[in-house]
DNA sequence: CTAATAGTGTCTTTAAGACAGTATAAG
DNA sequence: CTTATACTGTCTTAAAGACACTATTAG
């Protein structure tokens, strides 16, 4: 890295065993403490649309994220995020950047670190850390190598809703809040599927539980159901979509899902399958125009009015 | 941890060498791979007032951050965030809390997983991750054991301001943003103090660079001047200062600051020095009132009219 | 003409900003 | 009575919500 050594540094300061750093280094034994492997597992998010039979209607969008169907043990033949381990001449932001190019194919993406995991057991081989990334991608832009059975990368789509709330006030006077969510990830039937053209459908149910005491305050994921994903994936997911939506509502971030050109209907469309409710058209039409530019090109063939496209705003960007 | 197995677990599914799950975790090795070590570090703030020596006047109240002078190398003699490595059967957010109980005694409090930093020779020892925290804790309840001069515990006074920001447009049509800070960490002179009775400030300058191409987008912090600060802890306070500023902004995370009892003007000191310029006083009010309830209790022997205490409400905790 | 989306205008509601005015204690 | 802070009222401004109305195409 680039960072500047601070000026004062490899002085010839001595410690308490008479030692300068130099010679510290020199002596410093790096085996001496069991250490976690650290991996980078990603959340790779996208929209996208089916096939509309209709001719005059719009295709519906929907958030879709990236699993892969683990081909070795532990949880052989469940559903995983990708991910790998952090090497030691990388950070853990380039290794993201690597497990995205090999799983998608694409390299410039928005990335954006998420949450390092470290539940006592999560992995049953050994202590691993997961430092959590999300990426958002174009749906036009990526070609997932779907491969053989095992190591299958597929696109589920997602939905994530609360299905429940409790609150109970604590003897020393907190309280405790739990609310109960549901994450749906499925995987529709294909035709084209030599085999298991069955669709998939992996229910999960994730409980927020926040304690707030005295002074202080704590919030943790808990699994309460799995649904077939593998070690504490769903709660990573939870907290991704969770990160998500709280950053589409506040910055512009959602500019990262489009292609170069694209209406303001499938820009809201993008807003709505991440957030999971319908905006207002009016309303969100004066939030994203100056986020955007207009071009002179329009749709075609719709059986409707034309829609004029857009592009992302340039001099807007890196403002939030 | 309490996670629910997935029931589909422990089958005696077998992989492409033939083993079962238990056959293979028992020919595991776990040595394989280089890993790192992982330390918690902490950026521990409060917001603390000086005296004041007219009467009836308010003291002002200043955000401050505890470091810890290194008494061992590297970096020995130089100013650093208490943590420390996360052990075998811990999480990183145990080690945090754990660090934080040795480091001042008090245990409940808020605490929040910020960053996890990964920069390639970050620690001139060996391969370090640091997971860094935040944490917030009343002033009035900790007693930060000081101890001798080397492992040295002080609250450092904070300001952290832009200084100076540039945009460039790049040649595929992206732009580079880059936005600088100057992060300073005083600690004022005192009479009380036997030795080393100066003040002492640290200057570091931070710079953020976010770049947007095509689609891609990437934020990265660079200490431009470390000011004497340890390894990369400048970059490290410098987005504990970003997270705690847009927490504050948009939750009710400032309340962990507080005393039991406090009045609103208080209160709104305590967002002033955290976010570092003035608020309105009604418009402070308005938004502070559900997020407290009155009490019958007001200050007394002030020079001026009493104000009323207020305490958390209850019931609107965990709602953000 | 029909069925669909595209796009605009405007009224209402709510929140934020600005600032002035009254209240009240200790010395 | 002075010097502070405490607290309230209200006008202005800006943003968000709600909804109705007009425009335009393929078939």
């Amino acid at each position: 890295m680039k960072d500047a050594e601070p000026i004062d540094r490899d002085t010839e300061l001595r410690d308490q065993d008479g030692l300068t750093e130099k010679e510290f280094l020199g002596s410093y034994d790096a085996g001496d403490y069991e250490r976690p492997s650290v991996a980078a597992d990603m959340v790779i998010f996208t929209v996208a649309g089916e096939k509309e039979e209709n001719y005059r209607r719009l295709p519906e969008r929907s958030l879709r994220v990236l699993l892969i169907k683990r081909g070795a043990h532990p949880y052989l033949g469940h559903w995983a995020l990708p991910g790998g381990f952090v090497r030691p001449n990388e950070t853990a932001d380039q290794a993201a950047a690597r497990e995205l190019r090999e799983e998608t194919g694409v390299d410039r993406v928005y990335l954006e670190q998420l949450h390092t995991f470290s539940d006592v057991g999560r992995d049953p081989r050994t202590w691993v850390m997961s430092c959590a990334y999300m990426a958002l991608v174009d749906s036009q832009e990526m070609s997932v190598q779907s491969g053989d059975d095992a190591d299958r990368a597929e696109w589920f789509g997602l939905t994530y809703r609360m299905v429940g709330e409790s609150r109970n006030l604590l003897d020393e006077g907190g309280m405790l809040h739990v609310r109960r969510y549901e994450l749906k990830l499925n995987l529709a039937a294909r035709a084209d599927n030599n085999e298991a053209a069955d669709g998939i459908e992996l229910n999960a149910i994730i409980e927020q539980r926040c304690t707030r005491t005295n002074r202080a305050s704590s919030e943790e994921y808990r699994i309460v159901e799995g649904g077939g994903l593998a070690f504490d994936h769903a709660k990573i997911i939870a907290m991704a979509i969770e990160r998500l939506r709280s950053q589409v509502e506040k910055t512009d971030l959602a500019l990262h899902l489009m292609p170069e050109f694209f209406t303001l209907t499938e820009f809201q469309q993008v807003y709505e399958a991440i957030l999971d409710r319908e905006l207002l058209k009016a309303a969100f039409r004066r939030k994203a125009e100056p986020l955007v530019e207009k071009t002179d090109r329009y749709t075609e063939n719709a059986g409707h009015r034309p829609s004029r496209l857009y592009r992302r705003r340039r001099e807007e960007w890196g403002d939030y």
